[in-house]
RNA sequence: GGAGGGGUGGCCGAGCGGUCAAUGGCAGCAGACUGUAAAUCUGCCGACGAAUGUCUACGUUGGUUCAAAUCCAACCCCCUCCA
């Protein structure tokens, strides 16, 4: 590829964000010549995102830190619909309230990454519920359904694979497309917008939008895609032993959300670096040239820069802190992830199992059980004598008693 | 509306009257080896219970049977073709 003239392309080609571009020499051009406004889409049918979804979300800091300005559009009205996608599960129907809430919580995470505001480079926020409830459907089939072509819509790959593979896809799904289409289209004449952003899976959706605002409009707008994410070995991003890694930190510790970083294969250390860090590029390789141990600490810089984009500063260096005294030092670090007990009831003593699951490093009584009896269950860093072992008092160190789950979950039972 | 195929645990996918909490693979958890990595090997992998065990689960609801994921009926949903 062609060396860009636009800080924004530069800088994300070399950090690796560059999947596809619509034009790239376009929009080179047009990125060099002035404040350009771009969109990313966002689901919101949960109230915090998780990991996947930090590319798009460092994609719209990196254009932010350029000198344009993002918009992240909230799927408000696409959410109420009911998400069609991955199959026939049932499509959670979203109350309005669940949807704000959610809002609320995802908009968050953004004040982390983002400068919101009113100036020319301050993000936005939008929902596209704003629009979508409001659509007349004659009137929006006259005004834009004549412009898709089915023909076209069947070749790309989003519905070309699932007919393939003779699974469903509904109407309703058929039809996103053309609503995210028109998502662009609206961004574009309210906000002036002029590029979409998205993971590889978008370029359809993308490419349809593009095309919308040139047939109905005449205007040039552009389209740009990430690569997927997945490690090395092939795995999605953003699965953890709980589940997903999410950035809000009521929905995963500090502590978690380090390790999630620290854990990485040696293999992603060098893209993750510079794909969820900002660390200069020279920096970069000079941590993944180290090798060996060295690796190590490039793991750990990558924990403590991540954890400090989407949690801050102090989060960042209490985990690193907490990370170092329990792993290399071995001794009761007191930031580890704690559950309070009642102190009538250590007393009396909890079934070894029972706390386990209580504490969360265990998922049902029986798993914590399956855990003790396959020797991967500590008590203070010793080994416990059996399932039903009564924990008491009498087991607190320093005011807790540490349990761990494998060499890498701990938890603090503390009594109050 | 007609004909055919199908709906099984987080996912994929066997089973097709008892020995089925259900083969296998993936994912996950733990152990060994290491570097809080990867690869490899081993164990675990529905819930509850100290435990013989109990309960819940093979689209839904009924039925046949001593016994059903497996047979029957109706219904719901999906796929393909025809109208």
């Amino acid at each position: 590829m062609t060396t860009f003239r636009s800080e924004f392309l530069r800088t994300i080609a070399e950090r690796g964000f560059l999947h596809q571009c619509t034009d790239p020499e376009g929009l080179d051009a047009r990125l060099s010549s002035g404040p350009v406004v771009a969109y990313i889409g966002f689901d919101c049918t949960a109230d915090s995102l998780h990991v996947g979804s930090l590319l798009p979300i460092m994609l719209l800091r990196h254009l932010q830190k350029s000198g344009h300005k993002p918009i992240v559009l909230m799927g408000g009205g696409t959410t109420r619909i009911g998400d069609p996608s991955g199959k026939d599960e049932a499509r959670k129907m979203l109350s309005e309230a669940d949807i704000a809430r959610n809002m609320e919580g995802i908009q968050k995470i953004f004040g982390r990454f983002l400068t919101f505001g009113d100036g020319p480079t301050d993000a936005r926020m939008v929902n596209n519920a704003d629009w979508l409830d409001g659509i007349n459907y004659i009137s929006f089939l006259r005004d834009f359904g004549r412009h898709f072509s089915v023909n076209r819509m069947l070749s790309f790959d989003s519905v070309k694979l699932r007919l393939e593979r003779e699974q469903p896809l509904s109407f309703l799904e058929f039809n996103y497309m053309i609503l995210q289409a028109y998502d662009f289209l609206e961004l574009s004449r309210r906000f002036g917008c002029a590029m979409q952003m998205g993971g590889s899976d978008q370029w359809g959706n993308i490419v349809n939008g593009v095309e919308l605002g040139r047939r109905v409009d005449s205007r040039d707008l552009f389209g740009l895609t990430a690569p997927l994410m997945t490690t090395a070995s092939g795995a999605k991003m953003g699965k953890s032993a709980q589940g997903a890694v999410w950035l809000n930190a009521d929905r995963l510790s500090d502590w978690d959300y380090w390790q999630f970083w620290r854990n990485t294969e040696d293999a992603d250390v060098g893209r993750f670096l510079k794909l969820f860090t900002e660390l200069p590029l020279a920096e970069i390789d000079r941590l993944t040239s180290l090798g060996g141990a060295g690796i190590n600490d490039a793991k750990k810089i990558l924990a403590n820069e991540a954890t400090r984009l989407a949690r801050g500063e102090e989060a960042a260096t209490q985990a690193a802190d907490t990370a170092r005294r329990t792993f290399e030092e071995g001794e009761l670090a007191d930031n580890l992830p704690s559950i309070m007990v009642p102190a009538a009831e250590l007393t009396a003593g909890i079934p070894a199992f029972a706390l386990f699951a209580r504490a969360g490093l265990a998922a049902s009584n029986g798993e914590a059980r399956r855990l003790i009896k396959g020797g991967g269950a500590k008590v203070n860093d010793g080994p416990v004598a059996g399932e039903t072992e009564l924990i008491t008092s009498a087991h607190l160190k320093d005011g807790a008693v540490k349990l761990s789950a494998g060499k890498k979950r701990h938890a603090l039972v503390k009594p109050e």
